[in-house]
DNA sequence: CTGTTAGCGCCTTCAC
DNA sequence: GTGAAGGCGCTAACAG
């Protein structure tokens, strides 16, 4: 068995109590009897029993953090955003996957938040619709992350997602292009990421005075590379191509470029592509991609924040913060000038 | 305060012991005390404590997996496989970054061992050296993956990655080029991805009768895709350029990919490149990349199954397992025929 | 088959 | 400033 408590409060003759103060740098500890402490605990090789400190605290100093997949580069520079500004804060992260399917996300929330595991939740829900997570009762804070919200349930940090798309949309309009596609996922409420940034292409389009052509909205049925190569290549087949084409996320554009690529077909000349979420990869794709980027680090930063508040014990109403977003514009597309 | 066992065992009006049987479905139960205790679980919608299960049992459920940086790609893919397979197998896993800093490596380790919050670890180790490593006396099981072995002290899950990279020089010799360029981290001790797929290099080298010219061994600062270009600039600015590329990863070589296409170098005509990793990106770059594909599916598994062995309480001599990798080429290369 | 009870290791209220 | 003792919620001896 490990060396507890006790056994150091032993090897130094003083009572467990003290050797507590000392570790939690309590009140007014003599300097003698600290250094009596951190002597035994020194050569006793101590480090507390973190479980034991959890239970009898009520509360663990780790937050869960649930996204769809961790393989998928957006949750990845999320997730390590969160990771480094958590440990500045002290606070471990407990990721786990949920596939971005509603049943996983309601099974992991509920094992998560009952099982004293972590003190609150970051959750990208994909899968439960914004009713299902207005309706969770958690015992233990909950912060959306996304583009899910939970009408005023829950504090939700994202985006503004319908004014992103409606800019890179704008911008495809105001350089020229007039046959603008767009590439989002089927239309059922699995696909919260698509239905604001088609709503803001929609708005776009209309306010430049531009009809939508249904034969322009490629449908995927994932947010995947390889659904960006199939949607590009039933775009390409259309008597009349699209001069431009703006895929709600960043792996559908680089999997639209791939296929332009091997049509020969030139970008930004023919078509301009632009994407969604400023992956790294972006910036070293052929050609370089034009996107929307969101602020991963202070959506990361406030996301904390406002879990820290509510450990704290705030019971403030439900808050809805808005993150800033940047067309960041590359060699994919090509500006209104040119 | 949450409900307890307590409160459920008084409603059903049975004694703890009981629901406790009912929960971790113990030996005999007879019918009716189950149906009861599931019923009081069911009206005060019981969970269990999984703090106090896990002090009292002396084992989480859980296992650590320590690696360098969840957004780097290979990472997020071996960490969405590890966490895939874990879950399979009724483990949770704890990912937390070191930054692949030795300092951070250890302490992280401390932390994890001795706090019984995890029952193992898994350690991708970047900065902590063999000797290092096999100095350590863990608590608890660690089973590390990836290039760094620590000598026979450990369980360790690995490719051969000497072999990987010979395989894959060879084959560029083969195809006939010559002046077989190499991208590998400076050399210092913190490189252990770069050393022994340099060896692979030079041994390819050599068998293939073609000496190493120091000019063509372009050293970087870190695995990244920046790093990438930068080296690749430089190998175009010699007075005889290379006429293949071994990066020892796939993001220099994707790095590689976006200045040879800034320059103008046709890719494999002029120069073939070929990466190391086989991340998702490789399948979609221009020209889609030629690489040393680990089965990383299998090196979790592997390195899950291991750690299960020791959990039960193996207590075999340490093992060294080597997965398979397969050459995956692709078109940035041209094969021995072309 | 089920009830009673003693800790797992720690923190913290209460006395001194 | 320090010591003694109880309990966080659970499981597993030990009876019965």
């Amino acid at each position: 068995m490990a060396v507890r408590l006790r056994d150091v409060a032993d090897r130094a003759g003083v009572s467990a109590r003290s050797v507590s103060n000392v570790i939690n740098d309590f009140h007014y500890v003599s300097p003698a009897m600290r250094e009596r402490v951190q002597a035994a605990i020194k050569e006793l090789d101590y480090q507390p029993n973190l479980l034991a400190r959890s239970l009898r605290q009520g509360r663990t100093g780790t937050v869960g953090f649930l996204l769809p997949e961790i393989n998928v580069p957006y949750f990845g520079e999320l997730a390590h955003q969160i990771v480094e500004q958590a440990s500045e804060l002290g606070l471990t992260v407990l990721i786990d996957e949920t596939g971005g399917e509603s049943h996983r996300e309601m099974a992991q929330l509920e094992v998560m938040s009952r099982s004293a595991l972590v003190d609150g939740i970051l959750l990208s829900a994909l899968g439960l619709s914004g009713h299902q997570l207005a309706q969770l009762r958690p015992r233990i804070p909950v912060v959306l992350l996304g583009e899910r919200v939970a009408g005023s349930a829950l504090d939700h940090v994202g985006i503004d997602n319908v004014a992103a798309a409606q800019d890179v949309t704008q911008y495809l309009v105001d350089s020229g292009r007039t046959r603008i596609a767009v590439m989002a996922e089927k239309h059922h409420p699995l696909a919260p990421t698509s239905r604001p940034r088609l709503k803001g292409y929609r708005a776009a389009l209309a306010s430049g005075g531009l009809a939508v052509d249904p034969q322009l909205v490629a449908r995927v049925d994932h947010l995947r590379r390889q659904d960006g190569v199939d949607a590009m290549a039933r775009l390409l087949a259309l008597p009349h191509r699209p001069d431009a084409v703006f895929c709600v996320n960043d792996l559908l554009a680089i999997g639209a470029l791939s296929e332009l690529h091997r049509q020969r077909v030139r970008v930004p000349e023919e078509i301009s592509v632009v994407g969604f979420d400023d992956v790294e990869e972006c910036r070293f794709t052929i050609p370089t991609l034009s996107t929307v980027a969101p602020d991963k680090a202070e959506i990361a930063r406030m996301a904390l924040r406002i879990l820290s508040e509510r450990l704290a014990g705030s019971s403030e109403p439900p808050r809805d913060l808005r993150v800033q977003h940047r067309l960041t514009l590359r060699d994919s597309s090509v500006g209104a000038g040119g």
